[in-house]
DNA sequence: TCAAGATGCTAATTCGAATTATTACAGGGT
DNA sequence: ACCCTGTAATAATTCGAATTAGCATCTTGA
């Protein structure tokens, strides 16, 4: 196999020593440090010829960045099952990565122990990365802990809460866009609300849950919380207006509905805060609201950079946008 | 930030030397080594005490391998246009790439001039991975020779005609899927075949047509070659049976003809290649062949391994499989 | 008692690039 | 001839871990 050209290699071609080399390289010209200009010209016509790139592990090793990026998911990045969620935010990365003339590195070495990746296995390449984008529905919270503890540069895209210190990330402001959907509902005169998920568990389901309080508490109406949307038994408990967590069940929801001879929105309107972990029919236009997800991407990697430069711990919550689909209307329940 | 612990700290608290700690963690016991089973146990408690990790990056300089496989796309890795069509191909890289237990590098540095990557650029990074996988329908002809010329460990998705040498790639066999869908073609009694599409540029498009030739000089059945599928054309020359190159072009001319009255396959039979350079409707199951674009995509990451550990050239080329759809019949055309 | 052989560990080197300290040399002034 | 000042380049060191050669020390057998 063809050795990897090092900088001696380059330097015995265009004769002079390999610190010169260096110095070319990095276009050093601050005190101290001159090179003649047809020096300069020379060497780096040797590394025009041959392609040369400096090693990206000795460069770390000495000082660092690498210019590369790590993105590590807890799945594989490319299934074509989850692919219309992530790829999104993976657009978002990618762009922004682009635009800071930065490469990705994909952490697909990471062991997959019993069938689930982790950041740190025996001997992590975290590292080799400038810093790292987080990318997963619920993160192992260990994993996060050992993340802040070792002061590893990196982002996570999804709010998380604090794990041994705060954990730096972008993420969506379910709660705010969770409120401004009870608000809608509430002006249309609902005023028996259910949330229908978990609600607990990864941050995004516990913010989702919190929004949908404040907002209930705020405007003294009723709101239940029941796990699993049962049509039957929201329909008894008197509910018109149920926001359900995943999209796939939200949407499970208004073909039971229909199947009942009921309307949606005239006997029931029904939310969706956007969670997708399931595949989901895409004939109901449902009435909810859109996660900035390439947006998030393109903020994390930014978010990225400055952690790299200034060693900051930021935190942002991009805001949703409403989306108008045909599930919500006037509740028509008599009072 | 606390500074990260090295061998060499352990070693002072151990009160041995670095080279003693190294080689305990590596339990190194070959032979010429022995570290005492009190000394060894020490050191021990000592890593356990502190955590201590070996860094990775240091690790890896030393030997010689950075384990990073680059993945090179003229576009975007994840754009949702394309990507039912590269996704499986990516799968299956990811997929490889993992049980190798390396990881992947997305060259999104690459500078896109006028729209488009170029592998060469200015300050190529190419050589930040150990070998590299391109994936694209047709490759640069002048990348393509540059990177035989500069022997970069690479392997191409797709086969590739030399460029200054042998190209090592892992493909679909076209033109033996392509004789296939003839030779069953011709069983049902069809004589005057045509094949629609390019049939030239990019490899995968001459190796149909190649192999469409082929197979109708076999058989001595008549066989034209039409850039685009015009349906009047095509029946007004006596055509029963149409192979198109492009997945669409295929959907199209289905549609055409039954809005013409004309029944698929009573009328008229279509067979599509594969080829998926747009979107097309998926209400038509036209018959042809499956890209087996997943294997592909794994193989060619073990061909790399290949060409890393032992320096060959693997050229190689899949089948595909026959996919049974509804659009292939008997001839109707009386002789 | 003294060479031969085991045993247990360490000094020194290596990997590739970045940086600091230092040398070599030319030309100008006295 | 001698010192001084720029200028241009290099030698040497650094990063952290892995590896090899080799140095003590201790046994053992003749």
């Amino acid at each position: 196999m063809a050795k990897r050209l090092t900088q001696q290699d380059i330097a015995r071609m265009a004769g002079v020593s390999q610190a010169t080399v260096s110095l070319v390289l990095n276009n050093r010209t601050d005190s101290g440090v001159r090179i003649a200009e047809e020096t300069r010209a020379r060497v780096l016509e040797v590394i025009r010829r041959t392609g040369y790139v400096a090693n990206p592990i000795a460069r770390r090793l000495h000082d660092q960045r690498n210019r590369i990026l790590g993105v590590f998911t807890y799945e594989a990045v490319f299934p074509s099952t989850r692919a219309d969620f992530y790829q999104p935010f993976l657009e978002g990365i990618e762009e922004q990565a682009e635009e800071a003339g930065c490469d990705l590195l994909l952490f697909t070495s990471a062991k997959a122990t019993s069938g689930k990746r982790r950041i740190f296995s025996d001997d992590s390449r975290i590292r080799l990365a400038d810093g790292c984008v987080l990318l997963g529905r619920s993160i192992d919270r260990d994993d996060l802990a050992q993340l802040v503890k070792e002061a590893i540069p990196f982002v996570s895209v999804g709010r998380r809460d604090d794990a041994g210190g705060p954990v730096p990330h972008v993420g969506a402001d379910y709660a705010a866009a969770v409120r401004d959907l009870v608000d809608r509902a509430v002006a249309l005169g609902h005023r028996e609300l259910a949330y229908a998920g978990a609600g607990t568990g990864a941050e995004s389901s516990a913010d989702r849950l919190r929004g949908f309080k404040q907002a209930v508490a705020a405007h003294g109406v009723k709101g239940t919380h029941v796990q699993s949307a049962g049509l039957g038994q929201l329909l008894g408990a008197g509910v018109t207006c149920v926001l359900a967590e995943e999209l796939s069940d939200g949407a499970a929801l208004v073909l039971a509905a229909r199947e009942r001879g009921l309307s949606v929105p005239g006997d029931l309107s029904v939310l969706t805060l956007g969670a997708a972990t399931r595949p989901a029919p895409d004939d109901v236009r449902l009435t909810g609201f859109r996660i900035p997800r390439r947006e998030m991407g393109r903020r994390a990697v930014q978010a990225l950079t400055e952690v790299l430069e200034h060693g900051t711990t930021p935190q942002e919550l991009l805001a949703c946008e409403f989306v108008e689909g045909t599930t919500l209307g006037h509740s028509t329940a008599q009072r």
